[in-house]
DNA sequence: CTCCTCCCTTATCTGAGGGC
DNA sequence: GCCCTCAGATAAGGGAGGAG
């Protein structure tokens, strides 16, 4: 139950004191209290009690109020308490209208303030403070001059600081072999557990190896210099180990023993250590470091390591959030467990700050990861890197001297529409697509497609990637790329016939079949899409839009021919428009392809073994030459968003 | 039946001590 | 001098049971 103050709290000078005096206007925390809309967000946080069973809860003001406090005199939840016990503005800044000797709350009622005013919640908070306050400045320049006109005239104003950070979790710093020993450890403790009600029936306790799995690991834990075979064979080992225990865990439970005979946390754990354990394995057979999601900390599994460029701390381990701060306000834009791209979110953020502001900022701050595509080309900047002045009027030069003093490093000054092809700081081409369109090939899902040599370099890896846009979904198979007449099929992909389907299809060199259906790939028709297929050992990753969407098992060796290969059909045909194919003799990376997804390439790139931009003809831009013969096809002019042209200069 | 308080458990860090 | 183990300290979370 939430039940409401029934008086409203009286001014500061009115609350009772066990002796004389008055608490003092100026005192921070009673400015700060002032500054709280505690009354806007009553109402919602009432709402997550009954209306009226229970206890009446603390009220919004004292949850709020405490936590501001902790976070504010950065002390523990029991210190916080001490602290409100002993500080009448404390008292008071938590909504009590007289001083009291007990304490108002016991300390453990922070965690559930913390699970009821949440990061959204606070979000919100903060964007009414902030909008209390222009708008309060707002009718102070009203009072000066007319604003009405003002308003109208004022396109840009302010400065948009945009950054990305991580706040670390307390964890110590892992390592492979160190997870794998621990959930060995704990998987013994829950053998145990589970073992102990069985012991009469079973007679024999499973086989743990315990001291022998601790010297191994202590082995090479111990050693100051671990060379790369040892570790890996000290990992494939407890990896042995913990098999073993997962196996003997089954088999108890098989024979009758209860989940139930295991804590809370040791069932989480244990569902924990079974996903540590496949991430582990898959990444010690197929030799690689990275593997999705990846979990760092057992007690912890949603901490994941943010990859930062900072020099000396490359890894840190904990949320990531993206902030912007605009005229000394700041902004908590995102904040999660998973290592997001913090360069998607810049247009996003300008369009916010004209939500808020009601014009766009006169200048955006950024870092360098912010300009996706074309950072590794040049590289050359150090420090600030861009500077968009958002009116369209590009060849004004006064703004840019007034803020290139300010902060060094180099402007250069671009169009909105240009944020994410950013060219270094060169001014980019002046290419307006819509004046601009190009040539694609669309294709009638009747007996269109293009063909060419097969284009594969080996047998093991590859990268296909492909714009499409398909013309009709869920009806058949449709597949646009692969080739279907020896006795398998070479790699494959198709549009499916329901759920907005992506199939794939491939088969090892004796016929085994490695193949999936992708539901709810397509968002709908007539939407262009980016696919990139990668084989990378034994792992097929499909990525969509540069995200990853999906990981499957892979082949050793795929079948491939040495014949020919076909764009726009398989084993029937696609209807719609397909542009810039391009396959590769490796497994490219996520980083790698989300990086090129949005330029045409020049064909001198590594490893791309065929290269078709589908711009008006069927030729292949490597130097290998494979060009396509087109059967049918119709060529349209578009204009392809998603795609900036080919400039000559490069 | 719900919410709070009290008490206990769990997770992590720190520093002493000691082996290599 | 490095890095382990161990014990102790600190902090937050969990859960039983009582109050409203």
């Amino acid at each position: 139950m939430y039940r409401k103050e029934e008086q409203p709290l009286p001014p500061p000078e009115k609350f009772e004191l066990p002796f004389e005096g008055k608490l003092s206007p100026n005192n921070r925390w009673v400015i700060m209290a002032e500054l709280i809309p505690w009354d806007d967000f009553e109402e919602e946080y009432a709402k997550l009690f009954s209306a009226e069973k229970g206890a009446p809860a603390k009220l919004f003001r004292m949850a709020l109020g405490t936590l501001i406090i902790k976070e504010k005199l950065r002390t523990s939840d029991r210190e916080t308490i001490e602290q409100i016990r002993e500080n009448p503005y404390l008292q008071y800044f938590i909504g009590l209208n007289c001083y009291q000797q007990e304490p108002p709350l016991e300390s453990s009622m922070l965690v559930h303030f913390r699970k009821r005013i949440d990061g959204e919640l606070i979000n919100k908070i903060n964007k009414k403070i902030v909008k209390r306050e222009i708008d309060k400045s707002d009718k102070e320049v009203k009072k000066k001059d007319c604003l009405q006109e003002k308003r109208e005239k004022i396109k840009n104003k302010g400065k948009l600081i945009l950054d990305a950070t991580c706040a670390p979790a307390d964890i110590k710093y892992p390592t492979d072999l160190g997870i794998l020993n621990q959930a060995r450890i704990e998987t013994e403790r829950i053998i145990d557990n589970l073992y102990k009600p069985l012991r009469v029936k079973l007679r024999k306790k499973p086989r743990t190896s315990r001291i022998i799995a601790r010297k191994e690991y202590l082995k090479v834990a111990k050693k100051r210099k671990v060379s790369y075979q040892e570790r890996r064979k000290a990992i494939g080992k407890q990896l042995k180990y913990l098999k073993k225990n997962l196996g003997n865990i089954e088999d108890l439970i098989q024979a009758g023993a209860s989940l139930e005979n295991l804590s809370k946390r040791q069932k989480n754990c244990l569902e924990t250590i079974k996903k540590v354990y496949e991430q582990q394995q898959s990444m010690w057979e197929n030799n690689t470091q990275s593997v999705p999601q990846r979990i760092v900390s057992l007690t912890q599994p949603h901490i994941r390591p943010i990859v930062r460029g900072k020099v000396g701390k490359p890894i840190e381990f904990g949320a990531k959030l993206s902030v912007s701060c605009v005229d000394n306000y700041v902004f908590l834009d995102k904040i999660s467990w998973e290592n997001f791209n913090e360069s998607c979110h810049l247009k996003e953020q300008v369009e916010k700050y004209k939500e808020t502001f009601g014009y766009y900022p006169e200048s955006v701050h950024v870092d360098k990861v912010y300009r996706n595509i074309d950072h590794r080309l040049t590289g050359k900047e150090e420090g600030l890197m861009a500077y968009y002045p958002l009116n369209g009027d590009a060849s004004d030069s006064t703004s840019n001297k007034n803020h290139g003093t300010i902060h060094g490093g180099t402007w250069t000054q671009e169009n909105l529409e240009f944020l994410e092809p950013l060219k270094g700081t060169e001014k980019p081409a002046n290419v307006d697509r819509e004046q601009n369109p190009q040539s694609v090939l669309n294709f009638d899902g009747q007996d269109d497609y293009i063909e060419i040599q097969e284009p594969f370099e080996n047998n093991r890896y590859f990268t296909i990637s492909l714009w499409i846009n398909p013309a009709i979904l869920n009806s058949n198979f449709r597949g646009f790329i692969g080739k279907q007449e020896e006795a398998y099929r070479q790699p494959g992909m198709w549009v499916g016939p329901s759920g907005n389907e992506l199939h794939y299809d491939s088969y090892d060199t004796s016929g085994q079949r490695y193949f999936s259906i992708l539901n709810n790939f397509f968002e709908s028709k007539d939407k262009w899409v980016h696919i990139a297929w990668v084989k990378e050992n034994t792992e097929y990753k499909i990525y969509r839009n540069g995200e990853l969407f999906a990981m499957e098992p892979a082949p050793t060796n795929f079948y491939t021919t040495n014949t020919n290969y076909w764009l726009g059909r398989v084993d029937n045909f696609f209807q719609g428009k397909i542009t810039e194919v391009r396959i590769w003799n490796k497994a490219r990376t996520q980083d790698e392809i989300t990086q090129d997804m949005n330029h045409r390439l020049t064909g001198k790139e590594e490893g791309l073994m065929a290269y078709y931009p589908l711009n008006g003809d069927a030729s292949d831009s490597t130097s290998n030459n494979n060009h396509g013969t087109i059967h049918g096809g119709t060529w349209t002019q578009e204009n392809l968003e998603f795609l900036e042209p080919l400039k000559t200069n490069i």
